[in-house]
RNA sequence: GCCCUUGUAGUUCAAUGGAUAGAACUGCGGACUUCUAAGCCGUUAAUCUAGGUUCGAUUCCUAGCGAGGGCACCA
């Protein structure tokens, strides 16, 4: 549609005022009482050649008047000078019959048709808790990665756990010294209090290594042990806390409704990063014993890669880890998602390793992920820091359940995840969320809840109508009272595409709370099924199509939407 | 000190350089007692400051003020 218009405005313009390429656009105009679409192009034109703009735009009108066709009904002038064109009905009513003809596919494009995506996102720390944090980067990964689905892309997501580490050495340090195999071994598989163990070796470990030198050499030593694979009890002990970790955070991504293809570890990483940064001694010189990377030559800052004692540091590994995806999945998009307090940290290591293999630095994206800080005591985590995410969701999830303790399990944890999800997604990506359980999570209004009710709502619309034989159908002369909501639909697909552009969610959230609200208020305000059955038969297809639309734009956002709630 | 991000109703968030700056929460007021009230209808309320570019600026530029982050061997 945007098509045919932008040639029919060239055309005009050309005819009328015998100048080309004018740089118009033909956009949406936000509020829907100024049409279907709108251009700027009297404004532009009217600069150029020093008339009045509504003069201009008025000769234009009269022109398209004349050559507008069959899918446009009107043409006007508005404001300073905007021309707004009025779509005929037809136009939507054809769009709505393809959401009811192939629900499955609507909403989805062809931006990254036949493309490779990888996608890293939610990467761990191993042997320390799965906290909030990352149940942000999951939430904005896993929405990315079924955004690229839905371009048609071949996607493949992975996680970078962090394997090896002082910190690492520190809660196996514990463990050994805590007779910590032996509890760890003796708990049931996966327990809470297996994981709360784990948890409290970081902490405790942490603590000795911070009381004492000699704890601090023996820390090292492990360390040591970890990063060589030196066989014996300390290696054994890592392995099995390794091996629990990394089980657990399986475990919770499943809940948050995410799986990995596969895992690159930071070891690995290390090895590979090690060995590139020796490689390229032009890239990488030497300075007081360490193989730093000048970044002020790109206006950025320097940075060490490999440590006077010879380690590499976390910007050799993301060289390593750079190579590695590039080498075994061969993308042709790479993205990943961190928190935003590394944007100018891994400009630096995209500026190095883009020296060394120019797609490294040009085909990766990275996206960010704010801060959640929280104003209430409620979900302070027991480790005094940053709230663990099982503990969240646990807390969400009760907090559901005394709002209808009659909904199965399932979907109250369907509901808790909805709520927090929303909260993550509904802002810009890369700013900092204020978190207030008691204020921000919300089950009420904009809310991800609120999404899901009025999706279950238009599906139990549709089941009752069913017990009286009605079925949805659209029809070819309806009232007006759907023409809103047939135009808000038929968005969904630009939605999409504009937010698979900008790799931003949040996009989807405004748009499906849009509907949410139009689909609402008509409801409220309209007999869905009453006696006239050709009518009732019209405004259930449109229920059905929002239905349709919700469920794949929550499904994008990584929100499932229950049968009942 | 330098660099990056950011500043919108009382609060939490929106707004590809466009038309009357949208929602939600909170407050106040309503309707129905008919398809799911986690809903609907009404109402009060905002672009940090000062310049500049532009037909037009919340958006772009400059300066100031405030907030967050980063800046050599942690991850």
């Amino acid at each position: 549609m945007q098509e045919i218009l932008t040639q029919l405005l060239n055309q005009a313009i050309g005819e009328l005022f015998g100048i080309q390429d004018v740089a118009f656009s033909v956009e949406h105009p936000k509020e829907f009482v100024h049409g279907d679409f709108a251009t700027n192009a009297a404004l532009l034109i009217s600069k150029q050649i020093g008339k009045n703009p509504i003069e201009v735009a008025l000769a234009l009108v009269a022109y398209l008047e004349n050559h507008k066709g069959e899918y446009i009904e009107k043409v006007s002038v508005a404001g300073p000078g905007f021309i707004n064109f009025v779509c005929n009905r037809e136009v939507f009513l054809r769009i709505v019959q393809g959401i009811l003809d192939a629900p499955q596919d609507w909403g989805k494009n062809n931006m990254h048709e036949a493309e490779k995506i990888l996608l890293e996102h939610s990467s761990p720390n191993l042997f320390k808790p799965f906290h909030i944090g990352h149940v942000m980067n999951n939430t904005i990964g896993e929405a990315i990665k079924r955004l690229a689905v839905y371009s048609g892309a071949e996607v493949s997501t992975i996680s970078y756990p962090s394997d090896v580490s002082l910190g690492i050495g520190k809660a196996v340090w514990f463990l050994l010294h805590d007779e910590g195999v032996q509890k760890i071994s003796d708990a049931p598989y996966l327990s809470s209090e297996q994981l709360n163990y784990l948890g409290d070796c970081y902490v405790q470990g942490t603590r000795a290594y911070e009381s004492d030198e000699n704890i601090q050499k023996e820390v090292r030593a492990i360390t040591k042990c970890i990063y060589d694979k030196t066989p014996g009890p300390e290696y054994d002990a890592y392995l099995l806390g390794r091996e629990i970790s990394l089980a657990y955070f399986k475990n919770v991504v499943a809940r948050l409704g995410s799986q990995f293809d596969d895992f690159i570890f930071e070891s690995e990483a290390a090895v590979e990063g090690e060995k590139l940064v020796r490689q390229h001694t032009d890239i990488f010189t030497q300075s007081d014993g360490a193989f730093i990377y000048a970044g002020e030559q790109d206006g950025l800052h320097t940075r060490v890669f490999i440590n006077k004692e010879g380690y590499p540091t976390y910007e050799a590994k993301d060289v390593g880890l750079l190579a590695l995806k590039f080498a075994r999945f061969v993308p042709q998009i790479s993205i990943f998602i961190t928190d935003h307090e590394q944007t100018e940290y891994f400009k630096v290591v995209a500026s190095a390793a883009g020296k060394i293999h120019k797609q490294w630095q040009d085909s990766t994206i990275h996206r960010t992920h704010g801060r959640m800080s929280f104003k209430g005591q409620k979900m302070s985590s027991r480790l005094g820091g940053v709230p663990v995410a099982q503990e969240v969701l646990d807390a969400i999830t009760e907090e559901v359940r005394e709002r209808d303790s009659s909904l199965p399990k399932q979907t109250q944890d369907m509901i808790a995840i909805a709520a927090l999800k929303f909260v993550i997604l509904r802002t810009m990506a890369g700013r900092n969320i204020n978190f207030d359980p008691e204020t921000s999570l919300s089950f009420e209004g904009d809310s991800g809840p609120y999404l899901q009710y009025t999706a279950v709502r238009a599906g139990a619309l549709i089941a009752k109508a069913g017990h009286q034989h009605l079925v949805p159908k659209l029809m070819k002369t309806p009232l007006e009272d759907t023409e809103l909501l047939e135009k808000v639909l038929a968005r969904f697909t630009e939605v999409v595409a504009h937010t698979t552009e900008e790799w931003a969610p949040h996009y989807i959230v405004t748009y499906l709370l849009e509907l949410a609200q139009a689909f609402n208020s008509w409801y409220g305000q309209t007999k869905i099924i009453d006696e006239d059955a050709t009518l009732s038969m019209h405004r259930l297809a449109i229920a059905q199509a929002v239905q349709i639309t919700i469920i794949n734009g929550l499904w994008v956002l990584g929100i499932e939407v229950p049968e009942k709630m």
